[in-house]
DNA sequence: GTCCGCAGGTGGTCTGACCAATTGATCGTT
DNA sequence: AACGATCAATTGGTCAGACCACCTGCGGAC
């Protein structure tokens, strides 16, 4: 921090375990560890990791809790059909590629189901149009017209965490923190890119007051258009169709 | 298996490790540990539980991967507040409350999720509406066709899940998995009570017909007609409003 | 009072051992 | 030869005890 200048990038702060973990992840969603097959033992796996057997236990418990592999005693560790028997926990893991860039398809496949997850949270809250949930989204709109016109973009966090907090949907809330986790470790261009519709206050403005006299549809309208924009970015390759 | 008959019941075959998960978790997710709370070290949890660290350590490796628990080094294990920061995948687990029952908001909150997911699927199939995925799903309905009519009720769970792969949303894909997970833990009488709508042979048929002729608003209405009904039943409490 | 440094507690890693379940070959009987 | 019981090897599951890396907080030096 202070004098001497720094001369060595930050070391590798993570567990072994953890890298360990992201190994066998990444050779499992990539394939090149065949769905059905049986991976090395843990002691081999600890051998060849030159790490210690209970590193290798933890990876392989988390791996898992994900539905990644299937484990069983005097027999031995087997890679599981991630695609049938995987939870959506593992895109929280998988959207980061190899190379460290994003996976275009799992990011489409999640901005849609942000979308409709979104509008219909929008759908129900419209439905109950509780006085209190009105009044706090109309105070974030007056704080987002407030905001000065160079200001950073960003995804509204905080706007959609609370309007979907509200409908009550613990489903939702959790898959929206699965894309918060996601978010996290994005750059702040992509970020940026993912923001499309966060500069359009208006159609905010009119999203909360459909939900305050209960215009289900006209809510669930505007709410399309504000996310819509970042998935119709994705869309682009897939226009043409299988004839 | 052969003379002596059976005395006890299956003894508790579940690892040290899952059912130290299984603790903290309940513990965590029904708020009896408090979020921020600090979590006795992993050696006095060891010690309380009677079995070694090491089996401590792979529960606590479970739980951080959830977003359950926050692990720092020299310091210890906070809880997390799971509204805000778990993903999805507690879903899995926390749908099962202590006493072995089903936590109905979850089940609402999920079977809502399924609905919106399965709904915006079925459009983005009609959409492309490729002849051979129209083919085979044509095939499972001339096999429900074929069942007797004392057939068990069954939730379908191959139709929708061939739908929900054709789709190319790997999200959608895994989230189904995630109530796949769910429903093979299901008593078969609360199964049947989650299969409402399955036995709608006629909605079947005309939602692939919409999708064979990309009549996306016809498919997604057939679509929410078949799954709408399992949702509906778990309505029922929430009819009043907040005044 | 401020600051430095050390002690104690925490998670992270390691070694090496034993228990328990599965597999498959081996050997006996039929 | 075919079948079945037996046993050794291999795998995951558990344990004990130790050391390292990191953070916190107390206490003494300034």
């Amino acid at each position: 921090m202070t004098a001497a200048s720094r001369v060595v990038t930050s070391v590798s702060r993570t567990s072994v375990a953890d890298q360990l973990h992201a190994q066998l992840r990444t050779a499992i969603l990539s394939g090149s560890q065949a769905p059905g097959s049986l991976l090395p033992s843990e002691r081999e796996l600890a051998e060849q990791a030159g790490v210690n057997r209970q590193a290798v236990r933890e990876a392989l418990q988390r791996l898992r809790q994900a539905g990644l592999i299937d484990i069983v005693q005097g027999e031995g560790v087997r890679v599981g059909n991630w695609r049938s028997d995987a939870t959506i926990a593992v895109l929280l893991d998988g959207v980061f590629q190899a190379d460290g860039g994003l996976d275009p398809d799992i990011v489409e496949s999640l901005l849609r189901m942000r979308l409709v997850a979104l509008v219909d949270a929008t759908r129900r809250l419209a439905l109950s149009h509780r006085d209190d949930v009105v009044a706090t989204l109309r105070a974030m709109v007056v704080e987002m017209r407030a905001e000065p016109a160079d200001a950073p973009i960003t995804p509204r966090f905080e706007f959609w965490g609370y309007l979907v907090d509200s409908c009550g949907n613990v489903a939702y809330r959790l898959a929206f923190n699965t894309q918060l986790g996601i978010a996290e470790r994005l750059s702040s261009e992509v970020l940026a890119f993912l923001s499309a519709g966060a500069k359009l206050i208006d159609e905010y403005d009119r999203l909360v007051e459909a939900i305050a006299v209960g215009d289900v549809d006209a809510a669930a309208l505007e709410a399309d258009s504000i996310l819509g924009p970042a998935l119709r970015m994705f869309e682009i390759p897939s226009q043409t169709d299988v004839s």
